[in-house]
DNA sequence: TTAGGTATTATTGTATACACGGATGCAGAG
DNA sequence: CTCTGCATCCGTGTATACAATAATACCTAA
């Protein structure tokens, strides 16, 4: 997965931008400027322009005559995104197990028992880091690329935005049972349950977002 | 729909190589560099990088260590995306008709009233852009700017991708009554059958396209 | 002839200078 | 007090210069 270059500053600069819009750290509506990004960042405004053109293309931003104006992501568009990954990610995960190699079936084994594994340390960031990496895994071997750019995206945006919602105690617990639920399905070669099994799981992610605790 | 400022050399480049790309003038695995389209377009460095910057995120274009590697749209990108279309746009439809305010309804019986004269003349080109119009018409009131934003990059491609392989001289009659056919049950307010309507469509667009003729 | 190393070149990454345009604030007149 | 016009400033758009890196080609030596 190693890139062949190094990182370069406008893709430091673009997710750092990222991570700290979708997180709430620049609030929606805030003007930001380049000039106080440079200097923000330590950088010049090459790289900081780059990356902000990237966050438009993203529509994460928007541009205005005063500067740039964070979007980011609101309950609405969190509702939305949960919608449409309800109608495709049956599609990543059919495919997924159409392609399916032991490669990829144990890489996907593997991100579920070190959920499990943070889940008894209750290292928090350890697990949303792979609850991120578990579906990423189901798009990268979908078998379609158009999919996977178009689902890796929304998961990422409603995971960061879940992150920020719900700091994820007793989510955790819930969310590494479906995963293993949605694994073994997916293991036994059973689509149509795996496809239940997601469903459920997307279902209930929204259901916790909407009442801000785990019942 | 006026932006507040005039298009930017970046955005025209952006235009420029996207519709190449998707067009086909660029074939998928060329590799094309910064000075190169710099010679060609006559601009500088700076708005070509900020236009491969966001073409980079719509994955149109892939960095290589020699230089830029254009993608595009493969046969099978059109199906993946088709696929999707199949499976969200219904979302959009509903949202329109729950949407709908009469000034969203006339725009839409518009865009088919063109399309009906310009099929009597034959304007090809015409059709095109109305055939677009219409699905982002659609988009644009269905009250998910997510949803927007997820359908409108698709359809765009689709739309590229297939007027490069079909000059559609007998697909536009067609296309246009099963505009109408939408447009009507939408005015219904018939969600179930605008939905029905609308699967249709892209069904048999997918068929044109498979088959490379009109039945 | 071939292998290896070095020099050159090609391409991108970054910083910066300059130009342009709009917003803002101030001053003066009504 | 308000409105208008001008000057200033702030922010972006574009071009270009410079740096670094990686590929390539050439030359030399075995």
């Amino acid at each position: 997965m190693m890139d062949y270059k190094t990182v370069s500053l406008s893709d430091q600069v673009f997710e750092h931008l990222e991570t700290d819009i979708l997180s709430g750290k620049y609030q929606r509506g805030e003007i930001i400027t380049e000039l106080q990004l440079c200097s923000e960042l330590g950088v010049s405004r090459t790289p900081v322009r780059e990356a902000l053109r990237r966050l438009f293309q993203e529509h994460l931003i928007e541009d205005t005559p005063k500067g740039t104006m964070v979007l980011g992501i609101t309950p609405k568009d969190y509702l939305d995104m949960s919608e449409i990954r309800l109608r495709i990610e049956e599609l990543a995960v059919r495919g997924f197990i159409a392609n399916m190699t032991e490669d990829n079936r144990k890489e996907l084994n593997e991100a579920v028992d070190f959920q499990e594994f943070y889940l008894t340390r209750g290292d928090v960031d350890h697990l949303r880091a792979l609850d991120g990496q578990f579906h990423e895994i189901i798009y990268a071997g979908c078998g379609s690329r158009v999919l996977q750019d178009t689902l890796a995206p929304l998961h990422k945006k409603i995971q960061q935005y879940r992150h920020n919602a719900l700091q994820a105690p007793l989510r955790a617990k819930n969310s590494v049972q479906e995963h293993r639920a949605i694994l073994e399905a997916i293991t036994a070669r059973d689509a149509d349950l795996a496809v239940e099994k997601m469903r459920q799981h997307i279902e209930n992610a929204i259901d916790r977002a909407l009442n801000g605790q785990e019942k």
